[in-house]
DNA sequence: GTGAAAGCGCTAACAA
DNA sequence: TTGTTAGCGCTTTCAC
C-alpha cells in the first residue's frame, strides 16, 4: 500500500473535543477520568465525540499533571531466559488487573546497564520499580548499587526478588531452603544417597541458600557430604554438561543429580546420554524453576515450580500497596512445590 | 532495613538546579540537551550541581514539550516465546545504539489485547511502532484491524514482521520461501525423498509460504507430493508430538520431518524416540527459528536461523528512518541460513 | 454541574 | 551567550 506523507498535522486534544461539544476542557477531563459528575446529556455528547475521533488522552500530559503515571518499571536480568519471561508476563497481567501497566528494562547481566535502567525508569517517572534478577541476586550487595537504591527508595518504592543489603527495599523471594528440602526429601525417599549438585555460583544468594540446605539435608539423614559431588558453574546447558561429565568420571558415580536450573539440567541429560546411561533408571535428574524447558526435554524434567502467576501478583501487589502507602510486609516468601515428571525415579540397587 | 516514610516531598527540577547555579532554567536545559552553547564556567557549575543531586530530567515533561519521546513501541505476540524474546532484545539493543528506547507490549495472542496495546502505545506517544507476530501473521488481515492501523499510520510509522493488507505499514519479513528451499535442498541432498511437514496453520502467512515452497521443491525434484505427509497443527511441542505420531503410523513412514518451529520439533523428537527410532539414523528432523531450544535438545536440532541481531536492527533502522522522514524500502527481506547440527543425516537405505 | 485559571517540568523561539 | 515567555496536553482547585 502506498505511503502518504506522515500527517504530523495535528493530533487531537481534549480542547478539540471540548470545542466540538461546546463545553470546557475541564468538563471533558471530568468525563474522561470520572473524577466528578457531569450532566448526563453533556456526558453522552462528549463521549460520542471522543469515540468518533477515537481520542486517547496523551499519557505524558496526564502523567505530568498527575505526578503519577500508573506505571511500574520492571528490571529483569534477561527476558530471553524463560524464568524471567514467565515472571514478567505474570507481573504484566497482575499490573493490568490493578489498573497499572508495566515497562520492561533488560539489564542483560551488565552491571552498568542495570544502573542505567534504574535511571531510565526514574526519568519515566514510574510509580514503582520491581527488580527481578541481576544485582539483587548477589550474596553481598555492591556498595554503590545499594547507595543508588537508597536514593531511589526515598521517592519510589522498590521491590526485588532477591535481597539488597543496606537499602530499604521490599522483597518477595523464593524459599530456596524449602525448595531444596523438597528435592532432597523426594530423592532420598526414592532411595538415593549419592546425590550431586551441579551448576551455580556461591556468590549468588539463591545458590548459596540451596547449597546450605543441600548440606543440611544430607546431614539430617546421616549421609556423608562429599565435596566432589558439588560442582559449581554457571546457569547454562554447558555448565550442566561439563559438570556432569566430571561427576560421571568419578569412581563412585552419583545416582542423582540436582541441577541448579532447567538449563543446566538439559546439559546434564546430554552428558548422561553420551555416557550410555539412562535417566531415570541409572541416574535421576531434578532441577529448579520449572520453565517450559522442563517439558520439552526427554525425559521431561522433574522440577521445582513457584506458581509464577502468584509470584508476579505478589510482586505487583506489594509495589502497589507501597505506592498507596499501605502497610506491607518487608519480606515475603514464595513457596515452592515439586512437579514430578519423568527424570527422577528409584535409586538403582 | 527499616522503611522511612516515602518522601514525596519534592522532586528536584530544572528550576532548582537553575536557582542554585544562579542561572535561568533555559541555560540548564541547554547544557542538558547540548542544544546551544553555554559559557564554559557556567556549564561546569551547572553540571556539578546536576551531579550533586543526581538530577534526571522528567521524561514526561520533555516528551510533552518536544512532541517526540525517543521511544519505539514493540508489540510482541508473547515474550515467553524465545523467538520473540530474541528479536525483542535485538531491537532493544539496536534502538539504544540509535539513542532510542523501546517499550514492550505483549499481546499474548489475544486479539483484543493487541488492539489495546496499540492504543496504549499511542497514548504513550511512542515515535514508532514495531509489531512482531500476532495479527500481522494472518494470511488475510482482519478488516477492523487494518482500519485501526491505517489510522495510526497517519501519525506514527508502523513496521511489522509479517504483512498487513490495506494499511500503509512497512514490513521487514523473513524470506520463508527461501528458508524452505534451503531445508529441502539440505534434505534432498542427503538422499531424502519421503519428507513430511509437521505443525503450523495454513491461515498463517509464514506457514502458508513455507508449505508452497515445500510443494514447489518436491515438484522440482520430481518427488510426488503426498497429502498424508503434511500434518497441520499448532506451534507447540504437543502438535509436533501428535503430528509425528500420525506420521509414524503410516505404512510408508517418512525419513525426514520438517517441523514448523523448534518447539514442534521437540515434540517430534519425543514421538520418534517413543517409537524406538533414532534421530538422525532412522529419521531426520529439521526446523525453523533456531532458538536456544535447538541447542538444548538431544540431538541438537538442525534449524533455520535469521541472524536476530541483524533482523532487529533492520526493524529499528526502518522505524527510525521513517520517523526522520527518510526514504525507505516498503518491504524488506531477512535472509535465512541453515545451522547444521545433529538432527539431520543421510537418508536410511 | 461547569468554566477559568494555574500548574505539572521541560524546550524553544524571541529578544536582549 | 543568556533570560523571558509561551506553550506541550492534561488535571484540579476555586469560584460561580
Amino acid at each position: 500500500m502506498e505511503k502518504e506523507k506522515l500527517n504530523t498535522a495535528k493530533t487531537i486534544t481534549i480542547y478539540d473535543i471540548a470545542k466540538e461539544a461546546g463545553v470546557s476542557a475541564s468538563t471533558v477531563s471530568r468525563v474522561l477520568t470520572g473524577s466528578a459528575s457531569v450532566r448526563k446529556e453533556k456526558k453522552e455528547r462528549i463521549q460520542k465525540i471522543i469515540e468518533k475521533y477515537n481520542f486517547k488522552p496523551n499519557a505524558l500530559a496526564k502523567g505530568l499533571s498527575d505526578t503519577s503515571t500508573k506505571t511500574i518499571g520492571v528490571i529483569a536480568a534477561d527476558i530471553r531466559n524463560p524464568f524471567y519471561a514467565s515472571l514478567f508476563v505474570s507481573c504484566e497481567l497482575a499490573a493490568e488487573a490493578a489498573g497499572y501497566s508495566v515497562v520492561l528494562a533488560n539489564s542483560l547481566g551488565v552491571k552498568e546497564r542495570e544502573v542505567n535502567q534504574l535511571d531510565y525508569l526514574m526519568q519515566q517517572r514510574v510509580d514503582a520499580i520491581i527488580q527481578i534478577g541481576g544485582r539483587v541476586d548477589d550474596l553481598v550487595t555492591d556498595d554503590s548499587y545499594a547507595e543508588k537504591l537508597r536514593d531511589i527508595c526515598k521517592t519510589t518504592p522498590v521491590v526485588v526478588t532477591g535481597k539488597i543489603d543496606k537499602a530499604p527495599v521490599y522483597s518477595v523471594s523464593i524459599n530456596q531452603t524449602k525448595a531444596m528440602d523438597i528435592i532432597m526429601e523426594h530423592l532420598i525417599g526414592l532411595g538415593h544417597e549419592k546425590i550431586a549438585m551441579v551448576g551455580g555460583l556461591m556468590r549468588v544468594v539463591s545458590t548459596y541458600n540451596k547449597y546450605n540446605s543441600y548440606v543440611e539435608n544430607l546431614k539430617k539423614h546421616g549421609i556423608a557430604v562429599k565435596g566432589e559431588y558439588v560442582i559449581n558453574g554457571n546457569y547454562d546447558p554447558v555448565s550442566g554438561y561439563e559438570g556432569t561429565n566430571k561427576l560421571l568420571e568419578l569412581s563412585e558415580q552419583p545416582t542423582a543429580i540436582v541441577a541448579i536450573n532447567d538449563f543446566a539440567a538439559s546439559g546434564a541429560l546430554r552428558s548422561i546420554r553420551e555416557h550410555g546411561l539412562r535417566v531415570p533408571e541409572d541416574i535421576s535428574v531434578v532441577s529448579f524453576d520449572n520453565t517450559y524447558t522442563a517439558d520439552i526435554l526427554s525425559p521431561k524434567l522433574t522440577s521445582i515450580d513457584y506458581d509464577y502467576d502468584h509470584f508476579g501478583k505478589m510482586l505487583v501487589d506489594t509495589a502497589i500497596a507501597v505506592i498507596k502507602g499501605q502497610k506491607t510486609d518487608d519480606n515475603q516468601m514464595v513457596e515452592p512445590r515439586l512437579v514430578f515428571r519423568e527424570s527422577t525415579g528409584k535409586a538403582p540397587d
